[in-house]
DNA sequence: CAAATTATGACGCCGCCG
DNA sequence: CGGCGGCGTCATAATTTG
């Protein structure tokens, strides 16, 4: 049902049957979210703790109404019909949730608006913006810069009924202020923020710690707790975690064992091995508090703001705006004029990321699309991915030579092991780790009883294993993880490309799995080399192993000027040595953390190599990624977090570029 | 001590079925 | 409609090895 219809695709957008220019102004939705004064953060916020309350297990659900007059007074409320379009309607009056969309559309988490309000009460909407800005700089960083919330289409039909409105664009970095001074308004920001600590009475570890023995916690406890949940972990989540750690006392006061095969959970081997799980009971108990507490959040949320199903769907087959196999789509979509380039900018992330991400980052960046790609159209390995850009859609070309196609083409060898009942023709997506060797015994032994093919049940354990770990058969009744060597070509690195220069495979591996997939992404960056005939300059945000500078060296097209800002070490030297290994001309200019790119050296870097071309990058996926079982905490997590230094990257050389 | 090895669920989605 | 099980996922943490 999922259409294979050329017209028209179900997810909400259609395919544009013809070609010709439609002159029609796009009317942008203005959403200019007032600019937090910057003075006043951290103001008041010594207050946190009043009508604090962590056992509020069902409260959550009646909250009170807000009158709409104090919905953050000066922000234009009408402007963010297009993010929650659902809920404005559905409401009587304006209510929590749209008090929590408020601060989510400005870049908050949810589980920290929430939290907010939990904390502040809801008639206070200056007090919960106040804390939320103590929570995290992150964050922080979003909230000065104007929300672009633009409207983006695809073909001609959607969203016909949106009222046309004045569009306002980046109005509060050009005003009338010099941007020396804005800009070292930003770092003030940062700086004071990193300093913070001293100013601020709830971030210093003591202050905090006392805050909490003030609550009436013990000190030992409330240590503990503090190391267990993380620096930047709220009071609220602290007081959160002693809570069930008192509970998990009091139950091992009366339980001797917490009941763990409770879950019912039967394993799934064969060969029936059991693993007695080595944590201690108290732990477990711990950490299944935990998880119910999240757990109920995260109901709470899917009741609040699900109501306009919040998931962008991803399209069936996954192949964007277009594959090189297939004739392309006729599509048309217009950028909001913001958005248009250059310079060009190219961001990637996983594509099943946890519900709200992909809209989240779309909000921060234009309300673009993403257009989600799985790389097993172009190579032997999937790879789903989303890519939100400004890049032109017409007259891409696949990289050449075409790689291998299926897993026989790409390793032949492997043809002859390969049991007829094992029905891949593609590979999984490399990831970051791999089959240990006791697996591939296992299934070695399972298998070799048999002469012919084994049973059923065998064949689809077997099976299923080889997909977890994208094992491939090397032998007979011999399967075995890919190798290094293996992954860079159906990366479409070059051999070797991450080897030797003093990196070991644990890192290869490490580098290889976070990377790009060289072919997809070059298909859609080929529509560069005609406009940049002389070359370009890139800025590459999280290269890692430079799956960006191969794809546009194997395009062709010149590289002047590189600056790449990537924190590991070893994939740094990784694309320093591809970089001489292959006699560029140009400069690379590595940067070893992303926080050192701030205004003042990307004025520098503007004025000393004339602009940035493209910005290419995709953030740390760790806390995204599906293959997470501890932090999947989404955009707000440790390393994922690191996309709003994207979009402030982002911002702020357009800016600079836009000046001169 | 760095590198290698190993085991370890959670989450969202989707199809199914009552 | 909701519960349930299947499915797949740019991974982390504890431990051992060299």
């Amino acid at each position: 049902m999922e259409g294979n219809s050329d017209k028209e695709g179900s997810d909400g957008f259609c395919w544009d049957s013809d070609e010709e220019e439609d002159p029609r102004d796009i009317p942008a939705l203005a959403c200019l979210s007032p600019i937090v004064p910057v003075g006043e953060v951290g103001a008041g916020s010594g207050e946190l703790s009043d009508g604090f309350h962590w056992d509020s297990e069902e409260e959550e659900e009646k909250v009170p109404k807000l009158s709409s007059s104090s919905c953050l007074n000066s922000r234009d409320c009408a402007g963010k019909a297009i993010v929650d379009p659902g809920e404005a309607s559905s409401s009587a009056g304006p209510s929590n949730n749209k008090l929590i969309s408020e601060f989510v559309v400005m870049g908050f988490s949810r589980e920290r608006v929430i939290q907010a309000i939990e904390e502040n009460g809801k008639a206070n909407a200056e007090a919960i913006l106040e804390t939320l800005l103590t929570y995290s700089d992150k964050e922080l960083v979003a909230v000065h810069y104007p929300l672009h919330t633009l409207n983006f289409f695809y073909g001609a039909d959607a969203l016909e009924e949106s009222p046309p409105k004045r569009q306002h664009v980046v109005p509060d970095l050009s005003s009338s202020e010099s941007a020396g001074d804005i800009f070292n308004e930003f770092s003030d920001v940062d700086s004071d923020l990193g300093t913070e600590e001293n100013i601020d009475p709830l971030s210093g570890r003591e202050n905090t710690l006392k805050l909490l023995v003030d609550m009436g916690y013990p000190i030992y406890e409330a240590s503990m707790a503090m190391d267990r949940c993380g620096e930047d972990a709220s009071i609220a989540e602290i007081a959160d975690f002693i809570c069930a750690a008192q509970m998990a006392k009091a139950a091992d006061a009366h339980l001797p064992e917490p009941t763990f095969s409770s879950s019912g959970e039967e394993e799934r081997k064969p060969n029936g091995i059991c693993f007695a799980p080595p944590k201690n009971g108290k732990r477990k108990f711990f950490e299944e508090e935990e998880r119910r507490r999240r757990k109920r959040e995260k109901r709470f949320e899917k009741k609040v703001f699900d109501e306009d199903g919040g998931t962008l769907s991803l399209p069936k087959p996954m192949i964007g705006f277009g594959i090189p196999s297939e004739p392309r789509p006729i599509i048309r979509r217009t950028l909001p004029q913001a958005a248009v380039g250059p310079p060009y900018f190219y961001y990637e992330n996983v594509a099943l990321a946890p519900k709200g991400v992909w809209q989240t980052i779309s909000s921060f960046l234009y309300e673009i699309m993403p257009e989600f790609v799985d790389s097993k159209f172009f190579s032997a390995a999937a790879r789903k991915r989303g890519y939100v850009h400004n890049l032109p859609l017409e007259n891409r070309t696949p990289l050449l030579p075409i790689p291998p196609q299926t897993i026989h083409e790409a390793f032949p060898l492997t043809k002859k092991f390969w049991p007829q009942w094992d029905g891949r023709t593609k590979l999984n997506c490399v990831q970051t780790c791999t089959a240990s060797a006791k697996l591939t015994e296992r299934i070695r032994k399972a298998i070799e009883d048999y002469d012919d093919e084994p049973p059923l049940k065998v064949q689809k354990w077997v099976i299923d294993e080889c997909k977890k770990w994208n094992l491939v058969w090397v032998g007979r009744h011999k399967v075995a993880p890919l190798e290094p060597d293996e992954m860079e070509s159906l990366l479409g690195f070059p051999k070797n490309h991450t080897r030797g220069g003093g990196i070991c495979r644990t890192e290869r591996l490490k580098g290889l799995g976070n990377s790009f997939q060289v072919d997809t992404v070059a298909y859609h960056l080929s529509v560069l080399k005609d406009m940049f005939p002389n070359g370009i300059n890139v800025l590459s945000l999280f290269s890692g192993i430079g799956g960006a500078e191969v794809a546009l060296y194997r395009l062709g097209i010149p590289l002047k000027n590189v600056v790449s800002v990537e924190i590991s070490e070893s994939s740094r030297n990784i694309l320093r040595s591809w970089w001489e290994s292959t006699n560029q001309k140009g400069n690379l200019i590595d940067i070893n953390d992303v926080h050192l790119l701030d205004a003042g050296m990307l004025e520098k870097l503007i004025n000393s190599i004339g602009g940035f071309d493209l910005i290419i990058g995709g953030s740390p996926c760790n806390n995204i990624s599906g293959s997470n079982r501890v932090s999947r905490d989404g955009l707000e997590g440790k390393e994922s977090s690191l996309f709003f230094d994207y979009f402030r990257i982002l911002n702020q050389v357009k800016y600079i570029m836009g000046k001169s």
